[in-house]
Parts: C-alpha cells; structure tokens; sequence
DNA sequence: TTGTAAGCGTTATCAA
DNA sequence: TTGATAACGCTTACAA
C-alpha cells in the first residue's frame, strides 16, 4: 500500500542501507546522493513507518501518561503542557485515564508496558500498588507526578504539599478563623495527608484555634464538594473557613453555601488549591494555591528525558516545587458573630 | 532483555509458530500444549511486543485522537469518554492537542500517519486544512467530531448545532427578550455558523425581536467571554440576554456581569451550550443547551470501528445528535425597564 | 497438531 | 561513499 524505502531504493537505484541513510541524516552518505533520495522519497509521498523503526531500533518515542481524572482541571491542564512537552522533544503521548481505580491503573501499566513505551509519567491513584508494581519491575523509566509514595525510591515531581496546607493554614488564622473545616480528598493520596499536616501545622500554636473537623470527599469532585458541605450543613455544623482539597471541590462547597444562603467570604471564608483556570472567573474569585502545573509538567518531562536517554540507570530524583498563595475574593476576616 | 516468543519456544521446546498459535487462541493447537506453553510464559513474566506485532499484523490497534482544547472541560469529557471507549475495544489512544492552531493539526495529522495508527477522530480546527488534506490522502479511515466540513464527504457526528442555536433563542425568545446578543466563537468554527443561523431563525418572525449584535470570541474560553462582555459593556450597548457559544464562555461573561454589577438572571439572562459537568455547580447555575457528548464519542466511535474493520472501502455516514435544553438559573424573563 | 520459512519496514554491522 | 546481510519480534502461508 504504502511507499516504503525499499520502493525508493528500487526507484533511486540506490541500496536500502543508502535510502536508510539519507533519511537519518547521516555523515557517510554524498551530498548528491542525499538530495536526489530525499528528492524522489518526497515526490513518491513517502512517510516513514514508525512502527518498523521502532522494532528496529527498540525506541518507541512514546511516552505513557497515566493519569487519574483527565476531566479534572488540575489534570487536564497537565496533560496539555505534557503533550507540548513532548512534542517538542519528538515524542508522542499515550494517554491512560484511571478514574482514580487501581484496576484501571494496573490495565493501563500492563497496555503501555506491552507497547513498548520509552518512558512513563503517571499520577497514581495510590489506592493499590499493582501498577506500580508492574511499572517498576518492567524496568521502564518512569516520574511521579503530583503524587508520590514515601517509601518507594523513585522519581517524582510534586507541589510541597505540606508547605501549601501550612499557607493555606496560615493564610486563615491570621484572618482570624479559629474554627476551619477541612473538605480533604481520601488520605490514601499523598497530598491530601501532606495537605492536613500543613494545615494543621499552622494551627498547632495553643490558642491559635484548631482544625476542628476533616472530612473526606472522594473522589475530589465538584460533586463530592457540593454533597459534603451540604451534608455537614444539614448536621448544624458550624466553622468559619473552609479549606477544600482542591479547587474543584471548592466550586461545589461554595455552590452548597450559595443555597444555604451562606455568603463566600462575608460568612465563611473559602480557601482551595490548584489556581486552576476557572478560579478567576468564578462570580467570587477563589482564594488558592497555586500548584505549579507548568513546572511541574516540565520538570516531570526533563526528568523523564534524562532518564530514558541517559545510559546508566539512573538513580532516582524527588523535587518538590513550591506553592503560591493566590489571595482573592473568597477569604476575608472572621466575623465573631458566627451562630453555632 | 525482555522475555519473547522465541525465548518461550526454547524453553518449551515447541517452535516459535505453536507459541504464537498459544497466544493468539488458535484452534491448529493441543489443549496440554497451550496450556503448558501459556503457564511457561507466565512463569517467565512474557510481556507480548505489539510493536512488532503490529509491524507483522499491520494494525497498531491504536486510534489518534486530534482536539483542539484538551483544557476545555467540553473537550476533555469527549476524551475521557472516546479512551474508555477505545479501551473498552482493545485499542489505545494516541492524543494530539492543536490548540486551535492549523499548523499543530497539520503535525498532528503527519504524526499520526507516521505511527500508523489504525483510525482517527479529530476536532478540526477549520481554520487551515492541511492536516485534513494529509488524512485524507493517506486512506486512514477517521471521523470528524463536534465539527464538520460540508463540502468534505467524510463521516462526522455532531450536534445539530442549528437546532441548538434555534432551541436557544426560543428560550429566550419566550421568556420576552427581544435584544439578543450572541457572543460567538469564530465563524470557521461549524458549529459557530451554525448556531448562529438557529439563533437567527428563532427570531425570523417580525415583530419577535432581533439578534442585536454577534460579537466573535475566539478561541472560546473563560478569558475571551470575559474580555469581550467587558469590552462590550464598557462600550455602553444593552441588551437583555447574552447567548454565549459555549458554557465556557458563559462562564466568563457571567464573571463580567458580576463585576459590572448587573445580576443573573434578574439583570441579564445568559445561555450557554455543551452543560458542561461546571454549569450546574456554579453559585448560579447556568441554563445550557446539552451537546450529548457521551452519545457523540460514543457515535464517532462506533462509526470509526465500523470504518477499520470493514473490508471495503466504507462510504462516509454522518450523524446529528439532537441537543437538550436545560433550563436552570440564569434565565428569566426579560424586565421591560432596560436601562440603555 | 506441529514445524519451516518468508515477510512486515526499518536499522546496524561489516565488508567492499 | 556504498552495498550485502542480518537483525528486531512477531504473524502467516504452506508443508509435514
């Protein structure tokens, strides 16, 4: 069907060996030569068959991306910048979406280790530890994204996650909260544990207030932010703040607030994470953290890069990059005349 | 390195055309041989190569999927939902992000061609059709998405974006509102066209009010709503609902109104289209016109099977997916005391 | 039911 | 600077 270099070697009179070299750019080729190779390959529409060479040659250029909630902001913005990071480097993306499930984690290890991927960037829903483990056994070079796992040494790139729930923490007490309900995502993600110890780092001061509740809403959805707050609500709990695992959910706890009559930040104040797009241009704009995703992204691929070109195995790398505190609309003082 | 075929066969002592026949569950093969040959594989952690199963099949079982927003929630549930999809098929997705941008796609398409995907869904950008003429011309069978050209014979499915924009004004038009502004994306885009002539439709008859003015903002997002409503307002023009093109852009209009002080719906009433998870999570939630996004992957998807696994050179099928008003908050009827 | 041999479209080795 | 020839890891006739 399609024009292969065997067609332009028996066009050109020329060998395979010599098609092949034209092609690769290569110094042991004469300059006629090239030029009329080249020259018939593009009036044939020659395309190279990358299949072929990456059996020949054991390089796919293709790099596995596993990531759990594609339709997520935070994630999806990710992804777009890995996808141009990527490209940029001749590489393709392969994209695996876990829904945040370990089965799915597991099938997408096995599908992207079957395809010979030179490398893979992944988000794992740590929830289960079969793909990973697939991962690490197939001895393909791989970076943790925005997630990690304390005690597996291999190579990350997360936001300080500690350092953003002590800011977000901060941020809070000194507008004068004293009672802060924490909407986390489930603790067996790494930076929704890392997020709580921050925050309640900030509020470990005695007289300083306290975290008074955490709850989890998984997975961190708008939905799962909008049918907590409403439930803690219905229950007549009262708080001053609210910190949401992350912007997402922030949206739907303000949402809640918003039918419950409750103003964002005259009668609570609304502190989330991520920075994603939507967060300034919401009705009231969202008070953050910025994670970083562009850095993030890119430090993700550099790493990557290095280790699937590098010739030694190379030893395993952790960055942690830091959060910003965004200040916006929805975090102001604390009004003493909160109800109970 | 990794274990392969050949490797089972000398263990097994079975040659390397019985291990494949064990894999591919052929009849041509003993039950205790298959067995024996699949337990061996197992034990030596085998891991199939579909690059070179591909090269020998000439199928990669993998689907390229070209988008133009990946970051657009609208476009990012299409994709969550085509990977399942294709997943649920046994294929892959290989994911091109254009940014809207012709000379993206036109890689995008070469990338493609070259990896030699097995199909192709795109959302084209329309602004340029040199990556269209490159999938055309290379025989790979593929399928518009969300967009379509009319003078291309080639298999689409989108929304009957006529009706969408018909439905909308409708709305509008029942709830009294005579001065409609459209704030659109650009008009390469098919669907802009074409909600545009539904919208003028709806208001076709004399005496039923008019579309005031369409205003283009492209490419549609958040920012390009939001610049342009501010834009508009600063220009002192009134009108009594805004139709954005999409709840994306509706969402920076809102954000726009909010900061001008005018309220939604009691000021303004603003319609989007897609209903976009966001839309009924925001403090006021947005009427919207459904764009089926799960029926249109769903659809390209199906269409595109058909296309890759037919023996004969397919004829194109299109397919319009009726949309679905969703009325919720930030319509009202119109106030005659309309400032100007 | 099994094996032999050729082929998929490249790259790589080595000799000319 | 070029050309045979052998990989790469699998499938698929065709033969046994």
């Amino acid at each position: 069907m399609a024009v292969t270099m065997r067609d332009i070697a028996i066009k050109t009179g020329y060998s395979l060996n010599t098609v092949s070299r034209a092609f690769n750019n290569r110094q042991d080729i004469g300059e006629e030569t090239k030029k009329k190779i080249l020259q018939v390959a593009q009036d044939m529409g020659y395309q190279v068959n990358w299949v072929a060479k990456a059996l020949a040659e054991r390089k796919t250029r293709t790099i596995g991306v596993i990531i759990s909630d594609i339709q997520d902001p935070f994630f999806a913005e990710l992804v777009r910048y890995l996808e141009w990071y990527a490209r940029k480097n001749e590489y393709n993306i392969i994209l695996c979406n876990t829904n945040e499930d370990s089965v799915q984690e597991e099938n997408a290890a096995r599908v992207l280790i079957n395809h010979r991927v030179d490398g893979i960037i992944i988000t794992p829903s740590q929830n289960g530890r079969q793909g990973m483990e697939r991962i690490v056994n197939s001895g393909i070079p791989f970076v943790l994204m925005a997630r990690w796992f304390e005690d597996l040494p291999s190579s990350y790139v997360v936001i300080d996650d500690f350092q953003a729930g002590c800011m977000a923490g901060t941020h809070l007490r000194e507008l004068g909260h004293r009672n802060i309900l924490f909407i986390n995502a489930g603790r067996h993600i790494s930076s929704a544990r890392e997020r709580l110890a921050g925050l309640k780092k900030a509020f470990a001061e005695p007289g300083e207030g306290k975290l008074r509740f955490e709850v989890q809403a998984a997975p961190p959805s708008m939905a799962e932010g909008y049918k907590t707050t409403k439930k803690l609500l219905k229950q007549g709990i009262w708080f001053s703040a609210i910190v949401a695992f992350c912007d997402v959910v922030a949206v739907g706890v303000i949402r809640a607030l918003t039918e419950a009559g409750i103003r964002v930040p005259r009668d609570v104040s609304v502190i989330g994470f991520d920075n994603i797009e939507l967060s300034h241009f919401l009705p009231v704009n969202l008070t953050t953290l910025d994670t970083r995703k562009k850095e993030i992204a890119r430090e993700a691929m550099a790493i990557l890069l290095c280790q699937m070109t590098g010739k030694e195995r190379p030893s395993p790398v952790g960055k942690k990059v830091k959060p910003q505190l965004i200040i916006r609309e929805s975090t102001g003082p604390c009004r003493e005349s909160a109800k109970t």
